[in-house]
Parts: structure tokens; C-alpha cells; sequence
DNA sequence: ACCTGAACACCGTTCAAGT
DNA sequence: ACCTGAACACCGTTCAAGT
């Protein structure tokens, strides 16, 4: 509700909404309380960016580079396939609000460009034909954004109620599900594990035909 | 704006309510469009469901049996688990709106129970290990939510801008990609073929060991 | 039991007016 | 050039009041 800090810059401006968004995300951003953390009345803002829309299409513009980067490590095409899968799960898992709103955007394609040559540069090193490569590309990135926004999902949504644990003790005879499997599926894993398990699995698989 | 027909019962505010939001999504159900679709005064509809929030509960209550309702066929291992998970994705999609209420009250564990099952089942058919099903299940259920989570995106995110075309054309050989494979980049995908693609290589992968 | 209307606290946005 | 205040059309929700 205060702030002031001086004149309002579109640059403080961005940087205190990108702070916003970060903390409570994109929903909960409001002209009205960026207005008042910013210590203005709400209408100046609309004199520094248009509306809305455009102060989420600046903060688009200033965050799409640092996650188009990608870097590429390990010797063998496997290993640098996974270091891609990595690298872009951790740079889009560091900004959880921004592949929502750059595919709202029509950016999508833009974003991931990078990251498409990149696993297109490795497949070729493997040998892999051109349609089958194609393919490939595809199904890894699917793979990891998937799997990025689902656990951005799951770390926004409440307790769950029931628990998977309180799920799998009364249902697993029932269900005909071994109870040394079910007491597995009860306890929860880290999403990190999973994805380095499943992507694994998919590189490998891709690579061997 | 009109719509009347009789009384407002329960039963008809669900359905209404149901519609809208498959038309034009969640975020565009309002109390009030509602309230005037169904020819009423907006605080009527606090009488019959007590808020928004208990409105939308009562959406997923309706909904989340049929989705949860898991069909099994095929003769090998693999062709069952492919086909529960070829089954989740079509009820899922069927629903895009379901998955986000979902997830929003923490019943996501509860949704995906029966998948899990049937996965538990067949994994153990096939001879698999307590601790590699348990990561084998989780496996192929984020790969599927993934997968139908990113194509409710694409499908709600307008025209990319600029295209995947646009973009390869202009930029195959500065990212050192192959000419051929970056014309394969630039044409769209079915998303149902890709998840067949990929979905049959996670599986063979996790079935080969 | 079922519904209405007024009211309150929120939105995004426009526009004339100030300095 | 930069900002304010009033105003408009939207929200969800509560509450007293009607039948």
C-alpha cells in the first residue's frame, strides 16, 4: 500500500510488477495494488504502459531471452540430449508464471526455438533420419513442459483431500493392486526423480530406434 | 440475457453452468451472466449452491466418476498399458476445463486412482518390480497429463506469432540444423500422432528394463 | 422455501483536467 | 511530460426484505 521510491520509470514499473507476479502470480496482479505498492494513483500507470495486456507483454519481452538460452554438456548424444531435457526444466521451473503467458501470447514456438535446434543438432550427431528426428524433437519437448507444468501445478494446488496415502490404504485390495506396490504409490516423490527417470527412459528409447 | 424455463432447480444451475464453462471456460463464468442466463436475479443463486467456489465443486463432483471410469483392452502387456493411457488422454480431453478444478481442491490423487490401478495391474502382469511400477505408474501418468494439459494450451492460445514456419525458414542455418529437418520443425504436428510416438517409446523403454 | 434489490468492496479502462 | 479524480461497466458476496 506505500512505496513511493522516487519518480515512476517503466523500468521500476516492470520490475515491480515481475516482483508481483513472482510472489502472489499473474492472476493477482491488479492495476489498483501495482498502483499502490508503486505509491501513484492507478491511472498513471495506463500513461507508462497501455493497459494491462501491454505491461504483460513487457514483462514477456524481458524474461524470454534468459530462458530461449539453453546450454548443452556431456559427451555422448544420450547424455547431452538429457542435459537439454535438464536445462529447460530448470530455467522455465525458475519462472513458473512465464509459459503461461507466452502461450497466451502466440509465443511458444518462439521460445522454444532454441531449444528445438539444439536436440536437432544432437539427433543429427546420433544419425538419427530427418522425419524420425522431427518426431523425436517433438516428443522431448512435449516431455518436458509437460512434466514442468504439472509440478507447477501440483506445487500450487492445496493438500490434497484425500491423500494419496489415505487413497491407496483403503482402496488397494479392493483395486487388486499389490500392497507393496500400493504402499509405494502412497508415498509421494519428488517430481525431480520422476523426470529424471521417465526422461531417461524416452532419450534412450529415442536414440535406439 | 434470456432463458427462463420453469424454476430454477439444482440441477438445472449445474447444467447451465456446465455449459458455459465448456464454451467459454472457467474464468468466464461469472454470477451474473449466469444469473441471466437462467432469467433470474444474480443473489438467487447464492439460495441454491452457496457461493462460486461451491458452484464449481459441484461441477467436478458431476464429472469426475466418468472421467475417472478406465477401460483396459489389448492382448500384450504394452497394448494394455497403451490403451489406459490412450484412454486417459480421450476422457481428459473431452473435459479440458476438468483438470484445473481438479487440481484446485486437491483431488487429484482421488482422479487418477483408478489409473494408477490399472497401470499397477498390468505392470505386474508383466513381471515388473515393487519400486520400478511404482516409478513406471508415475511415469507414464505425468507423460499423459502432460501431454493433455500442453494441447489444451495450444489449443486455447491464439495463432503463433510468428509462426513455426517463419521461424525456420529464417533461422535453420544460423542454428546449425540441417535444412531437411528444420522443414520437418516448421510443419505442425497432430498432437495425437506425436503422443502415440512418444507414449509407445515410454513404454516399450520402461517394459525392455 | 425461494427470490429480489440495494449495497459493499473489488476489478480494468477512459477521459477531462491539472501541473 | 507526467499525474490525478471522476466516471463507467464490470466482478463476487451479504443482507434485509419481500412472497
Amino acid at each position: 500500500v506505500t512505496g513511493a521510491a522516487g519518480p515512476v520509470t517503466r523500468q521500476r514499473l516492470i520490475d515491480t510488477a515481475l516482483r508481483m507476479v513472482e510472489e502472489d502470480g499473474v492472476g493477482r496482479l491488479s492495476m489498483r495494488k501495482l498502483a499502490a505498492e508503486l505509491g501513484v494513483a492507478v491511472t498513471a500507470i495506463y500513461w507508462h504502459v497501455g493497459n494491462r495486456e501491454a505491461l504483460l507483454d513487457a514483462l514477456v519481452e524481458r524474461e524470454l531471452a534468459d530462458v530461449s538460452a539453453i546450454r548443452v554438456a556431456g559427451a555422448s548424444p544420450g547424455a547431452r540430449l538429457l542435459s537439454i531435457a535438464r536445462s529447460l526444466r530448470k530455467k522455465l521451473l525458475a519462472r513458473p508464471h512465464l509459459i503461461g503467458l507466452v502461450n497466451e501470447r502466440g509465443l511458444t514456438p518462439l521460445m522454444f526455438l532454441p531449444a528445438q535446434a539444439a536436440l536437432a543438432r544432437e539427433l543429427a550427431a546420433a544419425g538419427m533420419q530427418q522425419a524420425d528426428a522431427a518426431m523425436a524433437i517433438r516428443a522431448i519437448q512435449f516431455h518436458v513442459i509437460g512434466f514442468v507444468v504439472l509440478q507447477r501445478w501440483s506445487d500450487r494446488s492445496p493438500a490434497p483431500n484425500p491423500s494419496a496415502e489415505d487413497l491407496w490404504r483403503e482402496h488397494a485390495v479392493r483395486a487388486g493392486v499389490d500392497p507393496a506396490v500400493a504402499s509405494r504409490l502412497a508415498e509421494s516423490l519428488d517430481p525431480g526423480d520422476v523426470f529424471e527417470f521417465s526422461t531417461r527412459k524416452l532419450i534412450s528409447s529415442l536414440l535406439s530406434g
